[in-house]
DNA sequence: ATGTCTAGAGCATCTAGA
């Protein structure tokens, strides 16, 4: 099983991309990040054309996070449980049955926080304790699961060209890092990091400033695996390419396969 | 550090968010 996290960045302005990649690339489970549409709005013939069923959990103008798959996707709930006043759609979770075993896809999109301090980093803060919170509850369920999508988090120095730029940015925070530590400490897996140990491999290059020509990266688009998930695992890698196509989105996708 | 991009309101060109 192939399952793809990608950031799009607006899916109509991606529409050709998405559509193309869907096509061409094939992952068995899209999940998407940034769909900055209403859930009426999300052209839905773009994925349904190629075989796709679509969960879109959207609002208007911003955020919005979505679940493609090629199987049936079950048990489907929207938004973040533990905040009933957070009325932005950034979670989605359902669950894929694969061949040999079924795994809860939590699809998120995580707060920026900028700046930080303020409001803004104090709502990425309690969202990420919130996260915290629903992995503690499928690991004491003992449900295979697996959390992935745009996290805002550089875990560490290895994760960006100029890492003394984000020390003091919502996405490279001390407090940022900490938070996702006690996520990760909890027994899940970073994919990413567990298959290639070594810096200077990026999800994100900025728009501005020539970012992409002078590989000023960072990663900050993960999978974060439970144990058995992680058992399963066969690879995790970064589509780098897609980011030097006609009109790419900011972010790549990244790429796990599973022997589910 | 920034020479950017997307969507919304609404009809020219702002604003917000990232």
């Amino acid at each position: 099983m192939k399952i793809a996290t990608f950031n799009v960045n607006g899916i109509k302005a991606r529409y050709l991309t998405v559509a193309d990649w869907l096509r061409e690339d094939a992952p068995d489970v899209a999940v998407l990040q940034e769909i900055k549409s209403v859930d009426e709005a999300f052209p839905r013939d773009l994925a349904e054309d190629a075989g796709y069923e679509i969960h879109t959990h959207g609002q208007k103008g911003f955020n919005g996070v979505a679940i493609l798959s090629k199987t049936a996707v079950e048990d489907v709930t929207r938004g973040l449980p533990g905040d009933d006043e957070d009325e932005q759609a950034r979670y989605i979770e359902g669950t894929v049955i694969g061949d040999r075993g079924a795994v809860r896809i939590c699809g998120l999109y995580l707060p920026n926080g900028n700046p930080a301090p303020g409001p803004k980093y104090d709502y990425k803060l309690a969202w990420m304790a919130r996260l915290e919170v629903r992995a503690r509850q499928l690991l004491a369920e003992e449900v295979p699961f697996l959390m992935t999508g745009d996290f805002n988090v550089i875990p560490d120095d290895r994760d960006a060209t100029r890492p003394k730029a984000w020390e003091d940015d919502a996405l490279g925070l001390p407090q940022t890092r900490a938070a996702w530590r006690r996520l990760v400490n909890l027994g899940l897996t970073d994919a990413f990091r567990a298959r290639t140990p070594a810096a200077g491999h990026y999800s994100f290059w900025d728009y501005q400033g020539n970012a992409w020509d002078r590989n000023d990266g960072i990663r900050i688009d993960h999978f974060l695996l439970s144990p058995a998930v992680a058992d399963a695992m066969r690879d995790c890698t970064i589509q780098t390419e897609m980011r030097g196509r006609e009109k790419p989105s900011d972010h790549v996708p990244v790429w796990l396969d599973l022997d589910l």
